[in-house]
DNA sequence: TATAACCCTAGAGTGCAGTCTAAGGTCAAT
DNA sequence: ATTGACCTTAGACTGCACTCTAGGGTTATA
């Protein structure tokens, strides 16, 4: 049984966060010591960790919250269910990755076409290129 | 000299936002009609057109407000100054897409281990691996 | 016993980029 | 004269994911 404080500085998140995640129902509030302190079992350990594991491979909380609906419930649902879910997400990240892209590429455009130099920039192709509409 | 509906429709966006520009110091305010209608100008169009390029190419409004600045002064600053924005904003970008690009990896990894099957998803690999702490 | 380091709560604030509401004024056409 | 489409304002609200504040209680140590 560990204390908030522990378990933050295990999951490298601040109490704060923590308490966060309890108010909106990505973990069950548990046991409490006499003094009302957190104390969080090794299962609550745990499910920080899946939280923590999934919001690094990039869902948010609100789908870490369907996320686990879908792992507390995994009997009733298949493979299939969940696999569904994650490909849904890569859909969505490969968007945001091609949409990095094309900044990318407009900015790299941008700053090649400028010359650099140390002169006064009421010519500079960058402030021009901005000025036109694209649309 | 154009109306704030006018303008809105030629930049695709809302009259509210244009207001919010204004509001935030993006666009000065300019001439209003005896009514009190906004008239935006042929060089106020082109702030606009300015903002909504910005924009396009992945900048903040805030980093808009400090590229206004560079164009309005110009005549004092270089190329090399507007070039070295950029080339700062590259680097972000750059974080941003590797970032995103290891989204991908992890889900993409997290997908191709799990069956996909109909039957119930108590073995479902994809929750065992979110489950592990991988820090 | 005092001090520091921890814990609790409710609720407010942050930053981003708008979006919406209410309550009203104006303009063109029927 | 009355629609309807447009314009005005201040200010509240959204979603995301925290982060901080105030005002207290608890626990370990010197
Ligand atoms: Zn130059
Ligand atoms: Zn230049
Ligand atoms: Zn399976
Ligand atoms: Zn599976």
């Amino acid at each position: 049984m560990m204390k908030i404080g522990e378990l933050a500085a295990l999951a490298k998140v601040s109490r704060d966060t923590l308490r966060f995640y309890e108010k909106h129902g990505l973990i069950t509030p548990g046991l409490r010591s006499e003094a009302g302190y957190r104390l969080y079992s090794e299962t609550d350990v745990r499910r920080i960790g899946f939280i923590i594991g999934a919001k690094e491979v990039g869902f948010t909380l609100n789908e870490i919250h369907q996320l686990l609906e879908l792992e507390v419930t995994k009997d009733e649902k298949s493979c299939h269910d969940i696999k569904h879910f994650v490909d849904a997400k890569i859909t969505i990240v490969n968007q945001r990755l091609a949409e990095i892209k094309r900044i990318k590429k407009s900015l790299q455009t941008l700053s090649d076409a400028c010359c650099g130099g140390d002169e006064p920039a009421t010519h500079c192709t960058i402030l021009e290129a901005l000025s036109e509409q694209t649309n």
